[in-house]
DNA sequence: AGCTCATGGCGAG
DNA sequence: TCGCCCTGAGCTG
């Protein structure tokens, strides 16, 4: 059984693609809301053929007939299970449930969850940065972007219009290991500095994606990492900064700190991200 | 048992 | 900028 529930950043999303191209394109689903929220729209994916599935940044798209894209957007809550055999009595709230003769998927929670035309999502896709775990892409936009822009660089790598995929998680892991000050504005970042922020991105998110886990320590090439221990902690994986907020630093023994930067929590070390 | 917080994003104001 | 969506884990008592 496959539970999507851990860190939904994107990484969690292309997996889910994943999944839906391996147990649910090219064959019949039956689909329905047991929770009642999603009737109309599984009635239209009632019978018929999944023709396969994709994900840009933390959006999942499952395509089906007729022109027709299932768009899903887990949210900080939502989540897929997927499973094989028989399909169990539904618990709690499923939104949507997709069923066929060997597999089964229940949503929860999801922020989004809706049919979209092709007009519907390439307006979406639009709105989304450069994809880490999107072959193909170069950063090349988001450098763009950030390379005017007077926010902090923590702020940037959160927004999706600039990266896409990317979440506190991996934003907070990618400053530490670039020894980036978090508050830095997006223009003062050099060229070099974001080519090795956006490699690290697609190291970290793709070690993500084909692990299920996040570890930025041990999918590390930095030379502090090498010869630590295997740790896990909370978040499923391993990581530097990221929620240990008045912990030691792995590198140099400094209290890592958190603070508040637009709604979320932000943490680093002091030390180690200096200027 | 009940409370708080969390990986995200949207819409109201 | 704030509240809400909606769920589960990890606390507290």
């Amino acid at each position: 059984m496959i539970d999507s529930k851990a860190m939904p950043e994107g990484h969690v999303t292309h997996r889910l693609a994943d999944e839906f191209e391996n147990r649910f394109a090219r064959r019949i689903v039956h689909a329905s809301s047991p929770q009642g929220r999603f009737l109309d729209g599984a009635a239209l994916l009632e019978g018929t053929k999944v023709l396969g599935a994709e994900a840009t940044g933390k959006h999942l798209f499952v395509r089906f007939p007729h022109a027709r894209w299932l768009h899903v957007h887990l949210g900080l809550y939502g989540r897929f299970t997927i499973g094989d055999g028989p399909v169990p009595e539904p618990i709690g709230q499923i939104r949507l449930r997709l069923v066929n003769r060997t597999s089964w998927a229940d949503l929860r929670g999801a922020t989004r969850c809706e049919i979209l035309d092709p007009a519907g999502k390439d307006d979406l896709e639009a709105r989304l940065g450069d994809d880490p775990l999107r072959a193909g892409a170069t950063g090349d936009r988001a450098r763009a972007k950030i390379a005017k822009s007077r926010a902090p660089i923590a702020a940037l790598l959160m927004d999706q219009s600039v990266v896409a995929g990317s979440g506190n998680i991996f934003r907070a892991e990618v400053l530490f290991r670039n020894r980036i000050d978090p508050m830095r504005e997006g223009r003062s970042i050099t060229d070099e500095e974001w080519s090795a922020m956006w490699a690290d991105l697609v190291e970290l998110m793709g070690y993500a994606h084909r692990h299920g886990r996040v570890d930025t320590v041990r999918s590390a090439h930095t030379p502090e990492a090498m010869g630590r221990p295997p740790r896990e902690d909370a978040h499923g994986g391993e990581v530097y900064v990221y929620r240990r907020a008045g912990a030691a630093c792995h590198v140099c023994g400094d209290t890592i700190r958190t603070t508040e930067l637009g709604n979320r929590n932000l943490f680093w070390c002091p030390t180690c991200q200096s200027g």
